[in-house]
DNA sequence: GTACAATACGAAGGATCCTTCGTGTTCACA
DNA sequence: TGTGAACACGAAGGATCCTTCGTATTGTAC
């Protein structure tokens, strides 16, 4: 697999005075705007600066390239959702199946809600995918998912186990993107997460159960 | 859901004579080895006029834009593929669970023998994703699945085997890209292949007996 | 062989963009 | 109140790119 020139994504300086620690969120907010209403082909560090209310300049004080500014929105993104499928999925209070069947119908209905802003993001992925700090947030999507199955399929092995949360991930997140971009009522959201769901759990049944070849 | 700008797409003008013709073959090998080599990011049209060893001149007299080389590209791949996924799917000496299962391991190989090409014609997709033509191939595909349908879920209505298909048709192709991305081998590529079609085939079962809500 | 159509060429116009840097302003602290 | 650090500014340098168009060449039909 081909890997293209990708620069830093560190941020430059950080904030320290009141006045660029709020100049540092208009950017970000900005930038999310832009995203959404200009879309991935628009988004440019002078459009963002100006929506932001700020200059150039200023902007390229708090974020070494435009890359940058995609990668904290991304970052920003994952840590919201990363967290609350966590809590969806611990949730000792209710069998594995019904964690999944909520965990997948709340991350459906968020992609389907931010669905412009994740297409344009996704857009601009390739800018910054490759990064080695997104590969972390990968790992740690990964082992939430392992964990899960410690509850779900107690009798598969380790490596049945991993994976499963493998199949489980990808699945889940690939197929939250094609429905986001169907332009659903939640009712229907609704309905595709829960037959998603229903696969997977299927799919994990067989998993807990008989050996695999 | 927002669209953006885009341009047309047709063809500007028609090759006759035979250089022309072999011009614009050319233009298309270049184009590929472009997006394979330097990646989306570097597909320029002077470039690709350079790699073919023409003009920029007489590629912009049959691409009208930089999207259409693009776009040839891709609508290329879809009559290959959905050409070869049809005839599996269709050969009536099989059970249909076994049609599926060829059909994912067909599937899911070609993706992963062209992964740096379709890795960047789907970063550059945005620019053509939302054309007619595209339109028509997605149409296409889904006829073929729900034929298929026919013969996989013979007792579901027909409703609901227009839902299984595009449960099916987004679960291959959208995984189908995710295992593409991993770099793997051979056999762990029909390893995931084999899942995804006993998780397809679960589903499917379902499907063809009992009454959903 | 002549004339017209088809084709090929590639320099240059026009449009963005990303990023820097010199200058001016504001804040924190003594 | 004075001083240095933090901050903000935005014009302009430098780098691509896409696309056009006037000119030159080649093919074809008569």
């Amino acid at each position: 697999m081909r890997r293209y020139a990708r620069p830093t994504i560190k941020p430059r300086k950080v904030p320290v005075q009141a006045r660029s620690t709020q100049l540092v969120a208009d950017i970000v907010r900005a930038a999310v705007r832009v995203l959404e209403r200009e879309g991935p082909h628009k988004f440019t560090t002078v459009r963002v600066a100006e929506t932001a209310g700020v200059s150039v300049g200023s902007l390229y004080q708090y974020f070494p390239n435009k890359q940058s500014i995609l990668y904290r929105l991304q970052a920003d993104e994952w840590s919201r959702t990363s967290e609350a499928i966590d809590s969806i999925l611990q949730d000792e209070g209710k069998p594995p199946a019904a964690r999944l069947r909520a965990m997948v119908r709340f991350f459906f209905h968020s992609e389907c809600d931010e669905a412009p802003f994740r297409l344009a993001l996704d857009a601009a992925a390739p800018e910054y995918h490759s990064a080695p700090e997104s590969r972390a947030h990968r790992v740690r999507g990964q082992r939430i998912w392992r964990r899960f199955m410690e509850s779900a399929a107690p009798r598969a092995t380790p490596a049945e186990r991993a994976f499963a949360a493998q199949l489980v991930l990808m699945t889940v997140t690939a197929l939250g993107k094609q429905v986001s971009e169907k332009n659903l009522t939640r009712a229907q959201v609704t309905r595709w997460a829960d037959a998603v769901s229903d696969m997977l759990l299927g799919a994990l049944a067989r998993y807990g159960s008989k050996r695999p070849s």
